[in-house]
RNA sequence: GGUGCGUUAGCAAAUCGGUUAUGCCCUGGAUUGCAAAUCCAGUUAGCCCAGUUCGACUCUGGGACGCACCUCCA
């Protein structure tokens, strides 16, 4: 019985979905005026594993992530770049799905850009204003009237009160209430045509809010299950959508809201606006892109997680362990021959099970994951292998060879392949000729360049530290 | 200032009112020419104070510290 924690009742609740064995779930993706950085990863390998999880357990699941190819900071970089906004967005939606690709995040089902559903946009906003929840103000905008929707602040926990103790911001005047945020905004005179879109109002380009809410709305229906993010957008974007969504259509948005925590550098929020960030790219150079994915997925998903070198370093010799374990182990085939998927009756298996239907916990599903090694290393069994190795493949990981990854495993550098085996060769005459010395002063010299040396009754392996 | 979350061994990170988390590091043993890998055994916990309880890391109250949101942000 899987359990989610849900923002929304601030508790775990056991999952039940709209329609029987069918889940439709929506993720806040990126804004695409730049490389993706680790935050970003986070989101993508937390929801993907979710996803994932969904499918193991024998949903019908429809994930959809959102791009965001139309705000002011893409505006503004497209300025920048003397270029168009088109051409921007796609360099870095390409960008997003080779780091994607990297991270074993599978596709979802949709990537809907928000450019694409505008008049979807607009339809919801006259819905909006047909219900008096929306109004256009003298600066030509149109707003969102947060004091005509009721329960407005039930996601984040904030009362309106609260809210405007807190303002820290000059609010545009031509709003009837500070806490009013805009559903379209008019063109400006020095924007680029590409950015205006006609309308009833006039022209101009979506609110950030009611992207998300159109979007979602227009694929997934006017109620669906699931609907996460980082923990940054439960206030003001979640709780807008809320807002929207429900004010358009009169009916509950989402059941369970779900929401990732941060990567943190030096215990600070991994962000854009601080300037401390790594791009995806940048760690990959580094690190294996396994490594960095089982980095995301030690953690569970609503905890903070630091980010450092050491903590990585940490993570490969981790995932070494678990590759280790598959080495020399067949897991090519299971009995009789036919390729192999988890058999959830055995007892790793269920430890498994149990851990990922509360609230995904991962670590404890690792944790298991290292148990079952420890099985596999004991017994040799090419069966536990098999459930090792499938029920890695249920979290986007182990799927490798076992060797590609411990001898590639850290970003290659050095030595190539044929002069270590040449090495090993010669050390294995010296070993032959009792000559240890020698032996060892090879072996000793290629640890220098990071390749460790595994002597066993098969011959010798080597791997990459 | 308001609201929310967190504080677990050297580091990372889970579970749980009473029974070995797990990974890395460390110690001893087996194995090895010596190592590495592996196996076995072991060391190191629960921010502070008070309460509830036969028993609390786990529940309650108070305090300290940290982080986040209240502005664009995954």
């Amino acid at each position: 019985m899987l359990k989610i924690y849900n923002t929304l009742a601030r508790d775990k609740q056991q999952f039940v979905p709209i329609e029987p064995d069918t889940v439709r779930m929506y993720v806040c993706g990126m804004t695409v005026y730049d490389y993706c950085h680790l935050g970003h990863a986070r989101v993508m390998v937390v929801f993907d594993m979710v996803y994932r999880w969904f499918k193991a357990s024998g949903y019908n699941v429809t994930y959809v992530r959102n791009i965001t190819d139309i705000d002011d900071k893409i505006i503004r970089r497209a300025a920048e770049n003397n270029e168009s906004i088109h051409t921007l967005t796609q360099k870095f939606i390409d960008a997003m799905h080779e780091d994607a690709d990297a991270l074993g995040v599978q596709r979802p089902d949709h990537e809907p850009r928000a450019t694409q559903f505008v008049p979807e946009m607009l339809q919801m906003i006259a819905k909006l204003e047909a219900n008096g929840l929306a109004y256009q103000a003298a600066d030509g905008d149109v707003n969102f009237a947060v004091r005509k929707f009721d329960g407005y602040g039930k996601l984040s926990g904030k009362s309106l009160e609260d809210l405007r103790a807190g303002e820290r911001v000059e609010v545009a005047s031509d709003k009837h209430d500070p806490l009013d945020f805009v559903l379209w905004k008019h063109a400006r005179e020095t924007e680029a045509e590409e950015v205006k879109w006609d309308s009833k109002w006039g022209k101009g380009r979506p609110g950030w809010h009611i992207e998300c809410s159109a979007m979602g709305s227009k694929l997934l229906g006017d109620h669906f299950d699931i609907h996460g993010g980082g923990a940054d957008l439960q206030f003001p974007h979640h709780e807008n959508e809320i807002a929207q969504s429900e004010g358009a259509h009169q009916c509950q948005y989402v059941n369970y809201w779900m929401h990732n925590g941060f990567v943190r550098l030096d215990n600070e929020k991994m962000s854009k606006s601080l300037g401390n960030f790594f791009t995806i790219r940048e760690v990959l150079k580094q690190y294996d892109p396994e490594v960095v994915r089982f980095f995301i997925l030690r953690a569970h998903y609503r905890s903070p997680l630091n980010y450092s070198d050491a903590h990585l370093d940490d993570t490969k010799k981790a995932l070494d362990r678990l590759y280790t374990a598959l080495k020399g182990v067949s897991t090519e085939k299971g009995e009789g021959g036919r390729v192999k998927g988890v058999d959830w009756n055995e007892p790793y298996a269920l430890r498994f099970k149990a851990a990922m239907d509360d609230d995904f916990n991962t670590p404890e599903a690792l944790a298991v994951l290292f148990d079952l090694a420890n099985e596999v290393n004991r017994s040799q069994s090419a069966e536990s292998a098999l459930q090792l190795k499938a029920l890695g493949a249920v979290l986007g990981l182990l799927q490798r060879e076992p060797t590609e990854f411990l001898q590639g495993g850290s970003v290659a550098q050095g030595s190539d392949d044929a002069l270590i085996a040449a090495q090993i060769v010669a050390r294995n005459e010296a070993k032959q000729a009792k000559n240890y010395a020698e032996a060892d002063r090879i072996r000793k010299a290629l640890l220098a360049d990071g390749i460790v040396l595994e002597d066993s009754a098969a011959g010798t392996n080597w791997r990459r530290v």
